[in-house]
DNA sequence: CCGTATCCGTTGGGATACTG
DNA sequence: CAGTATCCCAACGGATACGG
């Protein structure tokens, strides 16, 4: 049964994950160890717009889950990587996703099943 | 890492579960044991409109994770049940909500650390 | 290379009023 | 009771161009 702090834990679940985009790029982001590159990152995510990206990696950014590491040698460079809470969101995420495969052929029926029934 | 499958399945969640309302919506109808009217749930989730509910509502009907039974007996009611496959997302949301909480406050803090680094 | 700025069509979602 | 219909505004997000 859902309390009250539950509610505001779904807020928050929400305000961070629930978006078109931050859960491919958390996803991209720990291909390569927790630490990707702006244009290795937008390049990895295939149909993400540079502003879309840069406006998630912020949000991500001001809430901790990924930091921002400049290096100004020589050619710029920046590097995003998740931070230790954002790593400990991968198990709870990665059992979604686990769900979601398991599941998609029966949403994909379900989803046929509710189509032709409105066309009778 | 991930594979071309689990963008398919981040996808197919974001499909799923990434808006406003569907988290808290799926937590009420759960609080009572998975079935739950119309009025009652709207009354039971904070600040949500009858537009945002029916529409939310239909989705989660159309994937499959919710049932709609209507009773004509007499007075209309209409019972949303949460069905076998919305179950078996409760497992995996729980782990996610209780992360939520157990993070809720390292969130704040990063929040709040980020403003007043702006603000310097 | 790493973004920000701008434009702009599309969608989300609240308020309100109305129907079976 | 259980919605649908309409209005309307704010936010999302893609495309493109520009700047450090």
């Amino acid at each position: 049964m859902a309390t009250e702090q539950d509610f505001a834990a779904m807020r928050l679940l929400v305000d961070l994950l629930a978006d078109k985009w931050t859960l491919p790029i958390l996803g991209a982001l720990c291909e390569n160890g927790g630490r990707q590159r702006f244009n290795a990152l937008k390049r990895g995510i295939a149909g993400i717009s540079q502003k879309s990206l840069a406006s998630c990696l912020k949000r991500l950014e001001f809430n901790g889950l990924i930091e921002r590491i400049v290096a100004t040698k020589g050619q710029l460079s920046v590097e995003y990587r998740v931070t230790a809470i954002g790593h400990s969101l991968e198990l709870p995420i990665n059992a979604l996703i686990l769900w979601s495969n398991q599941n998609i052929d029966v949403i994909m029926a379900a989803r046929e099943a509710s189509r032709s029934a409105t066309l009778t």
